[in-house]
DNA sequence: TTCGCTTTTAACAAAATTGTTAGTCTTATT
DNA sequence: AATAAGACTAACAATTTTGTTAAAAGCGAA
């Protein structure tokens, strides 16, 4: 070890862990660093000991946010020995399961990050090049399937948006979706599930020739 | 008049426009009174003096725009003697045009309006009503050319959230879908037309016996 | 004009919030 | 054990921010 080990966990983790919550909860503004303090258990001072300010702090989180989008999309790419109606399902269920599993991400990039020009900048950089890879490489794809007459020919970069949009919109919009329309299908679970399938459908819908 | 008329527009209504503006960019926490009255070109205590609290200053606001949620619901309903598929095409160009008039309305409402969870109860009782009412009446209208051979039998809570989902997300979003995809298809306004004409498409292809 | 009401101003008060600092405690190394 | 480095605490300082208040100014009606 080249640090020394306290009880649970170190303290500079504990106060990450405990800015990520109040970030994600409140917003840069709405967070309060003597809440971050508390909630990790710690004195207020630490915070600034181990982070300086918390604009810093913030910055921190953000950067690994970003990271994990950049992962969640290759990720998504799946096996290229798949047909490609079962690649694009995967896609979109490994995209919908990513956003289940981190449902206030979505919320917290574009209320928080997308507000931030140099941050829209720096994550743009970041993804940009890796989205026209899969994109390109998504529409040679299909491409090729409609040179066969297996698929339609779908504009790709139309069709990514379509799916993230589908994908993430439900939960960013959760209390309103759930409460006005989707309890009619039973608890949030269910909900999501049927969801899920509807989104697979819809997109494969645009692709499929009857 | 029932009121003295300034010049140009009364304080009132100036704070107003002013408060609009400085909670749309920087949300309830992030807003400050200060800004707001200097950009109403008031003094600071005329804010208090005409709402009391910036708690209630922003009430008003989340007010009038919950408000024009219902009415552009109702508006989208469209013309009962249209055929099915142009009406639903309709409602969704008006949606995407409303959405596209008032941009930063969504993120505004996601982000402030359902972190606090009374708003997101006043709102579901003012909107679910009438939601039910269009969808129920939506629905029918589905069943009945589904009966008749001319349209598939699709969930119409399902089709709206779709719809939603596929107006909105790019709005919100904006920097990040265009910076990353949508500026392959030019300008933003180009872009915007673009993803309007897909969605229609993407909807309507799920209701089409082919 | 004078009276009464609303609007406006300037200065102030109170609380909250971020950040600092001087000094103490802990711990590993020699 | 002595030392030095890092971790930590408590108190404090500076600024920002919301909200108040007492008095002045504007304005219509009697």
């Amino acid at each position: 070890m080249d640090k020394a080990q306290n009880h649970l966990q170190d303290t500079e983790s504990r106060i990450l862990r405990a800015a990520e919550k109040e970030f994600f909860e409140k917003g840069y503004a709405g967070a309060r660093t003597a809440s971050i303090a508390e909630a990790a258990g710690v004195t207020h001072a630490m915070l600034h000991y181990y982070f300086r300010t918390k604009d810093k702090l913030f910055e921190r989180i953000v950067s690994g946010k970003i990271h994990m989008l950049a992962d969640i999309l290759l990720s998504a790419v799946g096996d290229a020995n798949l047909p490609l109606e079962e690649r694009i399902r995967q896609g979109i269920e490994r995209h919908f399961d990513f956003i289940s599993a981190n449902r206030d991400l979505p919320r917290f990039i574009v209320n928080e990050v997308l507000s931030r020009p140099e941050q829209v900048d720096a994550m743009n950089r970041n993804v940009q090049s890796v989205v026209n890879e899969v994109l390109d490489n998504l529409q040679q794809e299909i491409d090729e399937y409609a040179a066969k007459g297996l698929c339609r020919r779908v504009d790709a970069r139309m069709l990514l948006i379509d799916i993230v949009s589908l994908n993430v919109f439900p939960f960013m919009a959760a209390p309103i979706v759930y409460g006005a329309i989707g309890s009619a299908y039973g608890d949030y679970e269910e909900f999501l599930a049927r969801r899920k399938r509807e989104n697979v459908k819809t997109i494969l819908e645009k692709l499929k020739i009857h």
